[in-house]
DNA sequence: TATTGTTATACTCTATAACTATA
DNA sequence: TATAGTTATAGAGTATAACAATA
């Protein structure tokens, strides 16, 4: 191993951290400007779409948040009549979480403008370079939830 | 263009923002448990170990922090005795900020063990793979920023 | 009048713990 | 007793605005 020294320029925690502040900066603004919904709204609203029905549980494995942050975000799309439930007839505990027509019409109306800020933001990328990122980024996330264990 | 379907698995912004929290986490616990440090406040001692003595504002520019992050992390480390400051000649407003003996060998101990967790996350990356993702994090991140503005 | 830095305030995200209701 | 979900609370990051001191 060669030891390098530490600068804080090329330290990969502190590049990833930086990236990604902006990124979400960026896309926050999109969805609280025009839809007024955070981040954690917004995750529950695509995986909705593309779940129909699904528990909080199920939601936070999808979405890498915990039921807290899930029950709260939640509670949010519910009051703005965005998301409704049903009983969960395999669990009395639990309940099922979907998309009314106007979460559906919403998510119909994000949906673009999301794809086209990522768009906007990977304009430089070529398809490998953004297929590559995704690999890495992925790699690097297994690796930190793997170590904090230890 | 292809406009692909949007599914939060694959959207790039989303990948991004998990991969970072998981290695913000990771690396927030090794300095808050052992020495009781936030990452901002970590972030200037660093710029501080490679600077000598430096202006807040200037702190900021290196940590991408703002002026308010930079006060609260230096006022922090100016009560335990890690960071002091001097007069700046060149203007009354500002001051200069530099590392205590006590800083500098905090720092001693800090970096090692910044550079082996680093090592740790980034365990199944070649060399070149952490060239590539260090050089792509810097241009999403430059287009997150110029972006912002439009 | 503009700028450096501090303080007050607030909003978001995340995490721990206590609680409820079911299993 | 264990689990699903909610609520309370707090710590940390980030941002806006008001302010003091100096340029």
């Amino acid at each position: 191993m060669n030891p390098r020294r530490l600068t804080l320029d090329r330290f990969l925690p502190y590049r990833l951290s930086v990236a990604s502040n902006a990124v979400s900066t960026r896309i926050s603004n999109a969805y609280r400007k025009r839809f007024g919904l955070r981040i954690s709204e917004w995750r529950l609203i695509t995986i909705l779409a593309e779940s129909d029905r699904i528990t909080p549980a199920n939601l936070g494995e999808k979405t890498r948040m915990d039921k807290i942050a899930v029950s709260r975000a939640a509670s949010a799309l519910i009051e703005r009549g965005l998301v409704s439930t049903d009983d969960n007839p395999a669990d009395g505990r639990s309940h099922l979480l979907f998309l009314t027509p106007e979460g559906r019409a919403l998510y119909g109306e994000i949906a673009p403008i999301a794809l086209a800020t990522e768009g906007e933001l990977f304009a430089t990328f070529s398809a490998e370079e953004r297929v590559l990122l995704d690999m890495l980024l992925r790699r690097v996330e297994t690796s930190a939830l793997n170590g904090a264990k230890a």
